[in-house]
RNA sequence: GCGUCGGUGGUAGAGUGGUCAAUUACAACAGACUGUAAAUCUGUCGCCUCCGGGCUACGAAGGUUCGAAUCCUUCCCGACGCA
């Protein structure tokens, strides 16, 4: 892998503004399966699947990159599946490059997070309320939960079918390995924002020995991969050029802290520092769940850290309004289940801001979700019929709307990258969001 | 014509003397959703309200009762059976 960084943010007017720096830039990522022009939007299909949407469709949405998770494809169908397939991307017939997250998430989103109202606990993360803060982790008096972390890894209660499963740092690796990702994610511990600061701190330190045994675990296996093929090219064997050994995954460090800004710091210095016998990580992730006003700072503060010349990506992120900010704050991969899960339960984006598509109002409203929009949707359907698909519950509903929604978060990113490009990122922002954040009166 | 069973809020369908403005589901209306246990979830859903409550309601009209969607009488309507 290989990223190269080809323009960073300017003031208006290029650089006559007082030399200030901006995080920002515009790359491009080499993988073995293409390169990704960043700031890059990936569109999320954790069980090898973009929800509601077939690759074609995931394609001329514009997406260049698609991320599955580690922890559902190792449930199911399992990752030496995946790997006998020829890898995720050959198995779901996504022939650009694909990522994989490493569980973490599942370890927050199955664990701490497990049945209780997770925006209503992030809105109110000021902190200032005791009984918000989530007391003993590791007691299962209160509400069951489905993860449960001890020190060498996270043990799992398969949502599925109830079996318990034990996931180290080395496992979530193998697994990823298995499943053949161009991209994977060390094994990080995803806290929530509610809890208390010391747990914060534990839970760092954790997620930093992980990261060192995650990378361990990857070089052991790329060692491991590399002696195989000399081998086999020894004994002169052919190998099929679709097995999925053929490609090695690069693994990015995933940074945590919370919303402390010496922990968000410290992580960032620890994580770039992590190496085994001088091999670093290939990237960042930055990882958390945020509080809407905590997201640019922490960001920011990684970011000044982080080596400048390694690509970096903010983890489930991605409403329009923080595609913004991350960029400007130096990040060139997001991902987000948005598009597609609001697009799935009749939620739209728009440029002046998201509709309902089953409101009243659109039931006889015969033009498209937006009149210039190049996508499929928008080409062919008008908001009636879809509203109409909703209220139905036809299965197409979803589609559509999910294809707008994965189109205009790509290409609402694309625009940013242009932007750079054309040294008119503030101007394209503040446009943008003028029209955006207003949430109402549109035609 | 006789008999039987039934008529409940937008729909289906519970309830069969008080705890019923009436279970539930669907529809409708509004909202939420940020590394996907999500084609999911939440709220509202007779009228009015100073949110304490007030008013009108279970085919219609009478009646019994302290009290009726629930019991009685008559009428109207529907299904089925017998003529």
């Amino acid at each position: 892998m290989q990223f190269k960084i080809e323009k960073r943010i300017s003031a208006k007017g290029g650089s006559a503004s007082g030399g200030k720096k901006y995080l920002g830039r515009v790359g491009v990522l080499q993988t073995s399966h293409g390169d990704i022009l960043t700031p890059a939007f990936v569109a999320v299909g954790t069980k090898a699947t973009v929800k509601s949407l077939n690759p074609e469709q995931v394609k001329d949405a514009g997406t260049q990159v698609v991320l599955g998770n580690t922890y559902h494809l190792y449930l199911q169908p399992g990752d030496e599946i995946v790997r006998d397939a020829g890898g995720i991307g050959k198995f779901m017939n996504w022939k650009g490059p694909t990522m994989t997250d490493s569980g973490g998430f599942q370890v927050f989103s199955l664990g701490a997070a497990f049945g209780k109202d997770i925006s209503k606990l992030i809105h109110l993360s000021k902190i200032t309320d005791p009984s918000l803060l989530i007391p003993e982790r590791f007691d299962d008096s209160d509400a069951p939960r489905l993860a449960k972390i001890g020190q060498d890894g996270v043990s799992f209660k398969s949502h599925l079918d109830g079996s318990i499963h034990y996931i180290t740092p080395e496992k979530s690796i193998q697994i990823q390995h298995n499943l053949g990702a161009d991209i994977i994610f060390a094994f990080d511990e995803c806290t929530s924002p509610s809890e208390d600061l010391k747990y914060q701190e534990e839970a760092l330190e954790r997620t930093h020995r992980w990261a060192q045994r995650s990378l361990e675990e990857h070089q052991k296996l790329l060692n491991q991969k590399q002696t195989r093929s000399q081998d086999l090219l020894l004994r002169n064997v052919d190998r099929s050029p679709e097995y999925v050994s053929d490609f090695s995954p690069v693994l990015f460090g995933i940074v945590q802290g919370g919303r402390e800004e010496s922990l968000r710091k410290k992580s960032a210095k620890i994580i770039s520092e992590i190496n085994v016998d001088g091999k670093y990580f290939d990237g960042f992730g930055i990882g958390g769940s945020f509080a809407k006003e905590d997201m640019s700072t922490a960001v920011k503060w990684v970011n000044e850290i982080l080596p400048e010349e390694k690509p970096r990506h903010l983890l489930g992120i991605g409403e329009p309004e923080d595609l913004f900010m991350g960029v400007e704050n130096g990040v060139d991969l997001f991902d987000c289940v948005a598009p597609t899960r609001l697009g799935r339960n009749g939620t739209i984006y728009t440029k002046n801001g998201k509709i309902i598509i089953m409101n009243t109002k659109y039931r006889n409203d015969f033009s498209p979700i937006e009149k210039d929009c190049e996508c499929y949707s928008c080409q062919n359907y008008s908001r009636a019929y879809i509203a109409h698909l909703f209220h139905g519950k036809e299965m197409l509903a979803g589609t559509l709307a999910s294809i707008h929604n994965l189109y205009f978060i790509v290409n609402l990113v694309k625009k940013i990258r242009q932007s750079i490009l054309n040294d008119n990122f503030f101007e394209f922002k503040e446009e943008f969001l003028k029209g955006y954040l207003r949430m109402d009166n549109f035609s």
